[in-house]
DNA sequence: TTCCTGTTCA
DNA sequence: TGAACCGGAA
């Protein structure tokens, strides 16, 4: 068991399998918000904050969320750690737009069809992974990538994938997001939040993120993770991914959010006022219509 | 129509 | 900064 998990994630100390995939966590497991979490820099993190946490964290024990009905571990804690780490690679990529079940089913079939490392996937077709990828969102794209990605772990490394974050953003396919997510989910590391569009729509409603010197919200996923690292305590830098995916899937929704099932309504200056997308938020917030 | 745990290229 | 990539689902 790696230390560096348990320094990072203390509440995945008992009862979780390790290594876990895809922020597979129980929720009864997510931890109690920490008071008094001292943070760096001078950046004063939003008010409630602690509260709205605990809030969500409350609908999210109560109400069944997509996110939480996927195992990503079935069928790869059996492999060696160096083709788990490509499947969680592989797993990552594949997720991009794509329904957690449609990429669970595709992993599974790249699994039964032993293309879950990065040997065997180098010398696959790739119209083949594409027709086993078949219906991922942008399979065509992906599958070019995962035969791209699959040729540059074989060749760079030895057959795993890369340790550090800037080595994970050079491969075709990987941006922030999956970078992030296989930081944590391959290698245990956190190296920062991995800020998907859930995380980046909930958290600018929530009013909890910023551009840099104004007061307007972010405008990008990345934007969003380093404006939420200024304060977030470390501590939650794991979990609050899935919990914002699913408050963002089950209440928070992209469109006509259910702000009156929310307990933290009271705390959001976007409750109960109709917003449809982040795009439209930015909008609303700094008016610059064309027409 | 908009969304789905985004990234790439103009 | 925005369009393109993908097609099924709500």
């Amino acid at each position: 068991m790696s230390l560096s998990l348990l320094r990072h994630t203390p509440y995945l100390t008992s009862a979780v399998p390790l290594p876990i995939q895809y922020f597979f966590i129980s929720l009864t497991k997510m931890p109690k918000t920490r008071l008094s979490t001292m943070r760096q820099d001078s950046v004063q993190p939003p008010a409630n904050w602690e509260r709205v946490i605990e809030g969500i964290r409350r609908m999210r024990s109560s109400e069944h969320a997509p996110v939480d009905s996927i195992d990503p571990d079935e069928g790869v804690t059996s492999l060696q750690p160096k083709e788990r780490r490509f499947a969680v690679l592989v797993g990552s990529l594949l997720s991009s737009q794509t329904k957690g079940h449609v990429t669970h089913e595709a992993n599974q079939r790249l699994l039964e069809n032993g293309l879950l490392s990065a040997d065997s996937m180098n010398k696959a077709d790739e119209v083949t992974i594409k027709s086993l990828i078949y219906p991922v969102g942008f399979y065509t794209r992906k599958a070019r990538h995962l035969k791209q990605v699959a040729k540059i772990c074989v060749s760079k490394y030895d057959g795993d994938i890369p340790g550090t974050v800037d080595e994970l953003l050079l491969l075709p396919g990987v941006g922030p997001k999956i970078a992030h997510l296989v930081m944590i989910m391959a290698w245990n590391k956190v190296e920062g939040i991995c800020v998907d569009t859930h995380v980046h729509r909930v958290s600018n409603r929530l009013g909890w993120v910023s551009q840099p010197g104004k007061k307007q919200g972010t405008r990008s996923p990345e934007e969003t993770r380093v404006s939420l690292q200024q304060w977030l305590p470390k501590e939650e830098w794991v979990s609050i991914n899935l919990l914002l995916v699913g408050f963002g899937q089950t209440i928070c929704t992209p469109l006509r959010p259910r702000c009156a099932k929310c307990t933290v309504s009271e705390f959001c200056p976007s409750a109960f006022k109709e917003i449809s997308s982040p795009a439209s938020t930015s909008r609303t917030l700094s008016p610059k219509k064309k027409h």
